[in-house]
DNA sequence: GTAAATCTTGACGCAACGTCAATGTCAAGA
DNA sequence: TCTTGACATTGACGTTGCGTCAAGATTTAC
């Protein structure tokens, strides 16, 4: 049986423009050509389609899927490849929506998305202006002596065992149900700390110090500086830590 | 302070002919063009390149961009419309994953990958005696009937037990010493489809069910969703989590 | 002073078709 | 038989977001 054009087009759910599409490219020819020019697709033709339209499905391109279809062979690896792309394309697009519902959460919360992505990845005096402006000209000072101080390797390690602290942070910040005074913040605050006077060369580490007001400045500082911030969901939750901080600080001795 | 083009590119992270790009489509003219016709951005064009190159990471289209950063207005209302967007994108992905996933175990234990299967949606009155032989496409409407199923009550508790493994898994992804394939993961998968496989009503507790293919699109379906992302700490947890899966699933019947 | 880097505009290329445009062909009803 | 309307053809431009030459002007570096 034999099918013109456009029968093939509404079997198979395509246009009748891919179709001749697809055989300009030589993807897929017809099966017949009529002395007046009209294309007609046999049985064979629509099985070729079927695996074409079912590879398409699938995300790969149509030289590939050329390939795939004229080399009969390895249709697995193939796959397997393109199952790596899929995977990476939904990571990236999981990573997006992430950041896309943050945006929107502080966009609700603060009315101004200036803050926390915007300079990201931006050079150091950008960073430096806005801090100084926002945020005043020691603030930033004393943070980034301090910071500075800590060295390449220090500010990796410090980073690192911040992350961890701060997905716990973020997920109680997030939680309209936790407030900065609540045990399960209190708890963090609690273990934020232990984490702080763990750390040699610091004043928390340090007996006689004032680990309280330390304490309190860290979490000041916190708020003021962005890359801190960042590891805290933004502005929003640094202000919970620093909040939870503070109110943990007054049960210090 | 001014930059030149290719000053802004580097520190920006783009090209220069995207940045002469977006001058072109009018989206973002430079502060000032030289007598020699060269193009210098200041501060605010810089600030202005911020936002759009953000948008645009969030996946918006550049005609989008121009017009949410013209009207100041609602960039929140946009955000959610795309954000919705980004999801059913992800969905589509998620599906086309598990279907290719699928595929590929097809090709793999039953060698060519059979017409008949590839037919199935297609034309049903000529393969209606053989519309059982279903694949992937199936697995995950049935998974995703499955779950709206339960209602809400039952998603509850589904996603309070999914949280006592969870806590596990991520202790398990945090760890750097611990990949998926290691026995630490392998036992914990493990224990995932022993607990899954106790659930009556899942095509996982059916005795003649695709167990495997049902694990398999249930792993994708965490990383898809972030329902269930959410209880794996995140995207990497569950990708995680989804590896382990995979390479559990290997070893199963 | 010269070479290397950087700038300009202009134009083609990419993926996979959508969408006219201008024209030819086929089946069916008055 | 003539007309009408559905369907066919090739050809060419439009779409998205730039990449990639090309050819020439200009700036920067040594």
């Amino acid at each position: 049986m034999e099918r013109s054009i456009q029968q093939v087009a509404r079997l198979a759910g395509t246009t009748s423009r891919t179709l001749r599409h697809y055989d300009d490219i030589g993807l897929l020819p017809p099966s017949r050509i009529g002395h007046n020019g009209y294309r007609y697709y046999n049985e064979a033709a629509l099985i070729r389609l079927q695996r074409v339209l079912l590879l398409r499905e699938l995300g790969l391109g149509l030289p590939q899927i050329h390939q795939v279809i004229e080399a009969e062979a390895d249709e697995a690896a193939a796959l397997g490849t393109h199952l790596a792309l899929l995977r990476a394309e939904q990571d990236r697009l999981a990573r997006r929506i992430a950041a896309v519902q943050h945006t929107i959460d502080s966009l609700k919360g603060r009315g101004t998305l200036m803050a926390k992505n915007m300079f990201d990845g931006f050079d150091h005096t950008v960073h430096r202006d806005e801090v100084e402006q926002r945020w005043g000209k020691e603030a930033y000072a004393r943070s980034d002596a301090w910071w500075r101080g800590l060295g390449k390797d220090g500010q990796e390690d410090w980073k690192l065992r911040l992350k961890e602290l701060g997905n716990d942070w973020i997920a109680a910040a997030r939680d309209a149900g936790i407030t900065p005074d609540s045990p399960q913040a209190q708890d963090l605050a609690r273990r934020h700390v232990q984490w702080l006077t763990g750390i040699p060369g610091t004043p928390a580490a340090d007996p006689g110090g004032d680990t309280k007001g330390y304490v309190l400045g860290l979490a000041e500082m916190y708020v003021a500086d962005e890359r801190f911030a960042a590891n805290y969901g933004g502005i929003e939750g640094a202000t919970f830590v620093r909040d939870a901080l503070a109110i943990y600080s007054k049960t210090m001795p």
